[in-house]
DNA sequence: CCTGAAATTGCCGCTAA
DNA sequence: TTAGCGGCAATTTCAGG
Protein backbone atom coordinates (compact mmCIF):
# COMPACT_ATOMS: atom_id res chain seq x y z
CA UNK A 1 0.00 0.00 0.00
CA UNK A 2 2.51 2.85 -1.33
CA UNK A 3 1.38 6.47 -0.58
CA UNK A 4 2.91 7.48 -3.91
CA UNK A 5 0.62 8.84 -6.38
CA UNK A 6 0.94 6.04 -9.68
CA UNK A 7 0.18 6.56 -12.86
CA UNK A 8 -2.83 4.73 -14.48
CA UNK A 9 -3.26 4.69 -18.38
CA UNK A 10 -6.03 3.39 -20.31
CA UNK A 11 -5.80 -0.27 -19.26
CA UNK A 12 -5.75 0.43 -15.90
CA UNK A 13 -8.62 2.96 -15.53
CA UNK A 14 -10.79 -0.04 -17.61
CA UNK A 15 -8.82 -2.66 -15.37
CA UNK A 16 -10.42 -0.84 -12.23
CA UNK A 17 -14.00 0.11 -13.76
CA UNK A 18 -14.52 -3.69 -14.57
CA UNK A 19 -13.86 -4.94 -11.60
CA UNK A 20 -16.10 -2.23 -9.86
CA UNK A 21 -18.46 -3.80 -11.57
CA UNK A 22 -17.64 -7.41 -10.70
CA UNK A 23 -15.07 -7.95 -7.98
CA UNK A 24 -14.93 -11.56 -8.90
CA UNK A 25 -14.20 -11.62 -12.84
CA UNK A 26 -12.03 -14.17 -13.93
CA UNK A 27 -8.63 -12.43 -14.71
CA UNK A 28 -8.53 -14.55 -17.51
CA UNK A 29 -12.15 -12.69 -18.74
CA UNK A 30 -11.07 -9.34 -17.73
CA UNK A 31 -7.79 -9.82 -19.82
CA UNK A 32 -10.00 -10.81 -22.80
CA UNK A 33 -12.05 -7.30 -22.45
CA UNK A 34 -8.81 -5.04 -21.68
CA UNK A 35 -7.24 -6.97 -24.61
CA UNK A 36 -4.31 -7.91 -23.20
CA UNK A 37 -3.51 -11.58 -22.31
CA UNK A 38 -4.13 -13.11 -18.51
CA UNK A 39 -0.38 -12.58 -17.41
CA UNK A 40 0.08 -8.97 -17.81
CA UNK A 41 -3.37 -8.45 -16.63
CA UNK A 42 -2.60 -9.79 -13.34
CA UNK A 43 -0.12 -8.03 -13.08
CA UNK A 44 -1.35 -4.60 -13.50
CA UNK A 45 -4.15 -5.90 -11.29
CA UNK A 46 -0.92 -6.71 -8.29
CA UNK A 47 0.39 -3.39 -8.76
CA UNK A 48 -2.87 -1.52 -8.22
CA UNK A 49 -3.78 -3.61 -5.33
CA UNK A 50 -0.21 -2.60 -3.69
CA UNK A 51 -0.90 0.72 -4.78
CA UNK A 52 -3.74 1.16 -2.59
CA UNK A 53 -5.84 1.97 -5.52
CA UNK A 54 -7.84 -1.17 -5.00
CA UNK A 55 -8.53 -0.98 -1.01
CA UNK A 56 -9.81 -3.96 -0.86
CA UNK A 57 -12.45 -6.24 -2.63
CA UNK A 58 -16.16 -6.96 -1.23
CA UNK A 59 -19.31 -8.28 -1.28
CA UNK A 60 -21.77 -5.45 -1.39
CA UNK A 61 -24.59 -6.34 1.35
CA UNK A 62 -28.26 -5.09 0.59
CA UNK A 63 -28.95 -3.40 4.44
CA UNK A 64 -32.68 -3.99 3.35
CA UNK A 65 -32.30 -7.66 2.79
CA UNK A 66 -30.84 -8.36 5.94
CA UNK A 67 -33.06 -6.68 8.32
CA UNK A 68 -31.61 -3.41 8.03
CA UNK A 69 -34.27 -1.27 5.91
CA UNK A 70 -33.96 2.30 7.77
CA UNK A 71 -31.10 4.60 7.00
CA UNK A 72 -30.24 7.70 7.95
CA UNK A 73 -27.76 10.53 7.38
CA UNK A 74 -26.61 12.40 10.81
CA UNK A 75 -24.91 15.16 11.23
CA UNK A 76 -22.96 15.48 14.19
CA UNK A 77 -21.43 18.68 16.08
CA UNK A 78 -18.94 18.05 18.48
CA UNK A 79 -19.29 20.93 21.76
CA UNK A 80 -15.24 20.68 22.00
CA UNK A 81 -12.57 20.31 19.43
CA UNK A 82 -10.25 19.12 21.91
CA UNK A 83 -7.98 16.04 20.53
CA UNK A 84 -9.11 14.00 23.07
CA UNK A 85 -12.68 14.66 23.14
CA UNK A 86 -11.93 13.75 19.27
CA UNK A 87 -10.44 10.84 19.64
CA UNK A 88 -13.21 9.16 22.63
CA UNK A 89 -16.09 10.15 20.08
CA UNK A 90 -14.09 8.42 17.49
CA UNK A 91 -13.43 5.57 19.01
CA UNK A 92 -17.11 5.41 20.14
CA UNK A 93 -18.23 5.17 16.30
CA UNK A 94 -16.29 2.81 15.53
CA UNK A 95 -17.16 0.32 18.23
CA UNK A 96 -21.09 0.81 16.54
CA UNK A 97 -21.60 -1.37 13.76
CA UNK A 98 -24.92 0.30 12.63
CA UNK A 99 -22.35 3.74 11.70
CA UNK A 100 -21.41 2.21 8.35
CA UNK A 101 -19.52 5.35 7.00
CA UNK A 102 -18.61 8.22 9.48
CA UNK A 103 -17.08 11.87 7.75
CA UNK A 104 -15.08 14.96 9.33
CA UNK A 105 -16.68 17.47 7.24
CA UNK A 106 -16.08 20.88 6.81
CA UNK A 107 -18.89 23.93 7.58
CA UNK A 108 -21.27 23.91 10.31
CA UNK A 109 -21.07 20.25 11.77
CA UNK A 110 -18.41 18.40 12.06
CA UNK A 111 -19.55 15.10 10.72
CA UNK A 112 -21.32 12.96 8.79
CA UNK A 113 -22.73 9.70 10.00
CA UNK A 114 -24.33 6.94 7.94
CA UNK A 115 -26.46 5.10 9.51
CA UNK A 116 -28.39 1.74 9.07
CA UNK A 117 -31.20 0.19 11.54
CA UNK A 118 -33.66 -2.85 12.13
CA UNK A 119 -36.68 0.08 12.47
CA UNK A 120 -37.48 3.17 13.83
CA UNK A 121 -36.99 1.97 17.22
CA UNK A 122 -33.67 0.67 16.90
CA UNK A 123 -32.71 4.00 14.91
CA UNK A 124 -34.25 6.42 18.05
CA UNK A 125 -32.52 4.32 20.63
CA UNK A 126 -29.06 4.58 18.31
CA UNK A 127 -29.76 8.34 18.31
CA UNK A 128 -30.88 8.87 21.60
CA UNK A 129 -29.00 6.38 23.83
CA UNK A 130 -26.13 5.89 22.07
CA UNK A 131 -24.89 9.03 19.48
CA UNK A 132 -26.00 11.72 21.82
CA UNK A 133 -24.40 10.45 24.68
CA UNK A 134 -20.98 9.90 22.80
CA UNK A 135 -18.02 11.94 23.90
CA UNK A 136 -18.37 15.86 22.98
CA UNK A 137 -21.84 15.61 21.20
CA UNK A 138 -23.55 18.94 21.01
CA UNK A 139 -26.07 18.51 18.71
CA UNK A 140 -27.22 16.06 16.09
CA UNK A 141 -29.55 16.59 12.90
CA UNK A 142 -30.79 12.96 11.37
CA UNK A 143 -32.07 12.95 7.95
CA UNK A 144 -33.90 9.66 6.82
CA UNK A 145 -33.35 7.79 3.05
CA UNK A 146 -36.29 7.40 1.56
CA UNK A 147 -35.18 5.93 -1.85
CA UNK A 148 -31.69 5.05 -2.64
CA UNK A 149 -31.38 6.72 -6.24
CA UNK A 150 -27.92 5.66 -6.81
CA UNK A 151 -26.76 3.18 -4.34
CA UNK A 152 -22.77 3.31 -3.12
CA UNK A 153 -21.52 2.56 -6.36
CA UNK A 154 -18.25 3.39 -8.50
CA UNK A 155 -15.60 5.68 -8.37
CA UNK A 156 -15.18 6.91 -11.97
CA UNK A 157 -11.86 6.21 -13.43
CA UNK B 1 -33.01 -11.69 -6.89
CA UNK B 2 -36.25 -12.81 -4.85
CA UNK B 3 -38.15 -9.64 -3.06
CA UNK B 4 -39.15 -11.79 -0.40
CA UNK B 5 -37.30 -11.51 2.95
CA UNK B 6 -34.94 -14.29 3.40
CA UNK B 7 -33.73 -16.08 6.79
CA UNK B 8 -30.26 -15.84 7.58
CA UNK B 9 -29.16 -18.69 10.27
CA UNK B 10 -25.79 -17.48 12.21
CA UNK B 11 -23.93 -19.40 9.07
CA UNK B 12 -25.05 -17.28 6.61
CA UNK B 13 -24.26 -14.03 8.66
CA UNK B 14 -20.98 -15.31 9.27
CA UNK B 15 -20.03 -16.04 5.30
CA UNK B 16 -21.45 -12.31 4.77
CA UNK B 17 -19.49 -10.46 7.39
CA UNK B 18 -16.23 -12.47 5.91
CA UNK B 19 -17.30 -12.14 2.37
CA UNK B 20 -17.68 -8.17 3.05
CA UNK B 21 -14.38 -7.79 4.13
CA UNK B 22 -12.82 -10.29 1.70
CA UNK B 23 -15.17 -10.87 -1.54
CA UNK B 24 -12.71 -12.58 -3.24
CA UNK B 25 -11.78 -15.05 -0.57
CA UNK B 26 -11.69 -18.65 -1.84
CA UNK B 27 -14.74 -20.81 -1.10
CA UNK B 28 -12.67 -23.42 0.32
CA UNK B 29 -11.23 -21.11 2.72
CA UNK B 30 -14.18 -19.03 3.65
CA UNK B 31 -15.95 -22.77 4.16
CA UNK B 32 -13.34 -23.49 6.44
CA UNK B 33 -13.86 -20.52 8.65
CA UNK B 34 -17.52 -21.40 8.57
CA UNK B 35 -17.37 -25.27 9.41
CA UNK B 36 -18.88 -26.49 6.61
CA UNK B 37 -17.46 -28.19 3.30
CA UNK B 38 -17.07 -25.99 0.12
CA UNK B 39 -20.14 -27.57 -1.39
CA UNK B 40 -22.68 -26.33 1.30
CA UNK B 41 -21.24 -23.21 1.59
CA UNK B 42 -21.02 -22.62 -2.04
CA UNK B 43 -24.42 -23.06 -2.23
CA UNK B 44 -25.22 -20.89 0.86
CA UNK B 45 -23.35 -17.80 -0.89
CA UNK B 46 -25.36 -18.70 -4.23
CA UNK B 47 -28.34 -18.50 -2.37
CA UNK B 48 -27.74 -14.91 -0.80
CA UNK B 49 -26.78 -13.94 -4.21
CA UNK B 50 -29.98 -15.02 -6.01
CA UNK B 51 -32.07 -13.65 -2.81
CA UNK B 52 -29.88 -10.23 -3.31
CA UNK B 53 -29.06 -10.29 -0.51
CA UNK B 54 -25.24 -10.18 -1.81
CA UNK B 55 -26.39 -7.36 -4.68
CA UNK B 56 -22.78 -7.53 -6.05
CA UNK B 57 -18.87 -8.16 -5.54
CA UNK B 58 -16.77 -5.18 -6.15
CA UNK B 59 -13.35 -4.13 -5.83
CA UNK B 60 -13.30 -0.96 -3.63
CA UNK B 61 -11.19 1.87 -4.91
CA UNK B 62 -9.21 4.57 -3.40
CA UNK B 63 -10.80 7.85 -4.78
CA UNK B 64 -7.42 9.66 -3.54
CA UNK B 65 -5.44 7.16 -5.24
CA UNK B 66 -6.71 7.89 -8.70
CA UNK B 67 -6.78 11.78 -8.60
CA UNK B 68 -9.85 12.21 -6.98
CA UNK B 69 -9.38 13.52 -3.60
CA UNK B 70 -12.10 15.91 -3.29
CA UNK B 71 -15.19 14.22 -1.66
CA UNK B 72 -18.43 16.53 -0.90
CA UNK B 73 -22.00 15.82 0.37
CA UNK B 74 -24.24 17.70 -0.94
CA UNK B 75 -28.17 18.56 0.12
CA UNK B 76 -30.46 19.49 -2.78
CA UNK B 77 -33.64 20.88 -2.79
CA UNK B 78 -36.02 21.20 -5.96
CA UNK B 79 -38.29 23.61 -6.56
CA UNK B 80 -40.53 21.29 -7.96
CA UNK B 81 -41.36 17.59 -6.77
CA UNK B 82 -43.70 17.13 -9.80
CA UNK B 83 -42.83 13.48 -11.20
CA UNK B 84 -41.60 14.65 -14.39
CA UNK B 85 -39.03 16.98 -12.71
CA UNK B 86 -38.00 14.26 -10.49
CA UNK B 87 -37.83 11.89 -13.21
CA UNK B 88 -35.35 14.47 -14.90
CA UNK B 89 -33.37 15.00 -12.18
CA UNK B 90 -32.95 11.32 -11.16
CA UNK B 91 -31.56 11.07 -15.16
CA UNK B 92 -29.19 14.19 -14.62
CA UNK B 93 -28.25 12.49 -11.50
CA UNK B 94 -27.06 8.92 -13.28
CA UNK B 95 -25.36 10.91 -16.27
CA UNK B 96 -22.89 12.08 -13.86
CA UNK B 97 -20.07 9.85 -12.60
CA UNK B 98 -18.58 11.62 -10.10
CA UNK B 99 -22.11 11.60 -8.15
CA UNK B 100 -21.06 8.25 -6.53
CA UNK B 101 -24.31 7.66 -4.36
CA UNK B 102 -27.48 9.86 -4.41
CA UNK B 103 -30.64 9.43 -2.08
CA UNK B 104 -34.00 10.53 -1.81
CA UNK B 105 -34.46 11.92 1.43
CA UNK B 106 -36.66 13.08 4.16
CA UNK B 107 -36.91 16.31 5.84
CA UNK B 108 -35.65 20.05 4.19
CA UNK B 109 -33.79 19.51 1.71
CA UNK B 110 -34.74 16.06 -0.90
CA UNK B 111 -31.50 14.38 -2.01
CA UNK B 112 -28.29 13.74 -0.37
CA UNK B 113 -25.24 13.51 -2.98
CA UNK B 114 -21.64 12.21 -2.11
CA UNK B 115 -19.72 13.20 -5.30
CA UNK B 116 -15.86 12.89 -6.03
CA UNK B 117 -13.89 15.92 -7.74
CA UNK B 118 -10.11 15.96 -9.21
CA UNK B 119 -9.70 19.36 -7.21
CA UNK B 120 -11.59 22.41 -6.34
CA UNK B 121 -12.26 23.79 -9.65
CA UNK B 122 -13.93 20.28 -10.97
CA UNK B 123 -16.31 20.45 -7.65
CA UNK B 124 -17.26 23.80 -8.83
CA UNK B 125 -17.32 23.28 -12.02
CA UNK B 126 -19.40 20.46 -10.72
CA UNK B 127 -21.41 22.27 -8.72
CA UNK B 128 -22.25 25.72 -10.15
CA UNK B 129 -22.50 24.31 -13.96
CA UNK B 130 -23.54 20.91 -13.91
CA UNK B 131 -25.82 20.45 -10.66
CA UNK B 132 -27.49 24.21 -9.89
CA UNK B 133 -28.32 23.70 -13.62
CA UNK B 134 -29.99 19.98 -13.71
CA UNK B 135 -33.59 19.86 -13.89
CA UNK B 136 -35.89 21.57 -11.00
CA UNK B 137 -32.65 22.31 -8.39
CA UNK B 138 -33.74 25.16 -6.21
CA UNK B 139 -30.70 25.32 -3.50
CA UNK B 140 -27.83 23.23 -3.21
CA UNK B 141 -25.56 23.38 0.31
CA UNK B 142 -22.27 21.69 -0.06
CA UNK B 143 -20.01 20.41 2.68
CA UNK B 144 -16.75 18.70 2.46
CA UNK B 145 -15.18 15.82 3.57
CA UNK B 146 -11.99 16.64 5.48
CA UNK B 147 -11.32 13.10 6.57
CA UNK B 148 -12.57 9.93 5.99
CA UNK B 149 -12.88 7.86 9.31
CA UNK B 150 -14.82 5.01 8.74
CA UNK B 151 -14.74 4.60 4.70
CA UNK B 152 -17.97 3.48 3.22
CA UNK B 153 -17.90 -0.56 4.90
CA UNK B 154 -19.41 -3.36 5.77
CA UNK B 155 -23.28 -3.88 7.11
CA UNK B 156 -23.63 -5.21 10.55
CA UNK B 157 -25.52 -8.39 9.97
C1' DC C 1 1.57 -23.50 -22.58
C1' DC C 2 1.70 -26.23 -18.12
C1' DT C 3 0.76 -27.44 -13.49
C1' DG C 4 -1.51 -27.25 -9.18
C1' DA C 5 -5.45 -25.36 -6.93
C1' DA C 6 -10.03 -23.78 -6.80
C1' DA C 7 -14.84 -23.74 -8.33
C1' DT C 8 -18.59 -26.36 -9.57
C1' DT C 9 -21.60 -30.31 -10.28
C1' DG C 10 -23.68 -34.97 -9.55
C1' DC C 11 -24.69 -38.20 -6.33
C1' DC C 12 -25.35 -40.17 -1.79
C1' DG C 13 -26.35 -40.19 3.34
C1' DC C 14 -28.34 -38.14 7.41
C1' DT C 15 -31.93 -35.87 10.06
C1' DA C 16 -36.18 -33.64 11.28
C1' DA C 17 -40.91 -32.56 10.36
C1' DT D 1 -41.32 -40.30 3.42
C1' DT D 2 -39.80 -36.33 1.89
C1' DA D 3 -37.68 -31.86 1.93
C1' DG D 4 -33.51 -29.84 3.34
C1' DC D 5 -28.79 -29.82 4.33
C1' DG D 6 -24.06 -31.53 4.44
C1' DG D 7 -20.15 -34.22 2.42
C1' DC D 8 -17.36 -36.81 -0.98
C1' DA D 9 -15.53 -37.38 -5.53
C1' DA D 10 -15.09 -36.27 -10.37
C1' DT D 11 -14.85 -32.65 -13.75
C1' DT D 12 -14.00 -28.16 -15.51
C1' DT D 13 -12.00 -23.76 -15.13
C1' DC D 14 -8.70 -20.61 -13.33
C1' DA D 15 -4.45 -18.59 -11.20
C1' DG D 16 0.10 -18.12 -11.48
C1' DG D 17 4.60 -19.43 -13.34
Amino acid sequence: MAKSTIVLDEIDRRILRLLQQDGRIAVTLLAEQVGLSATPCLRRIRRLEEAGVIARYAAVVEPSRVGLPIQAFVQVALSSHAEEVAAAFHKALAARGEVIAAYAMSGGMDYMLHVVAADFEAYADFALKALLRMPGVKETRSSFVLMALKPPGAVPV
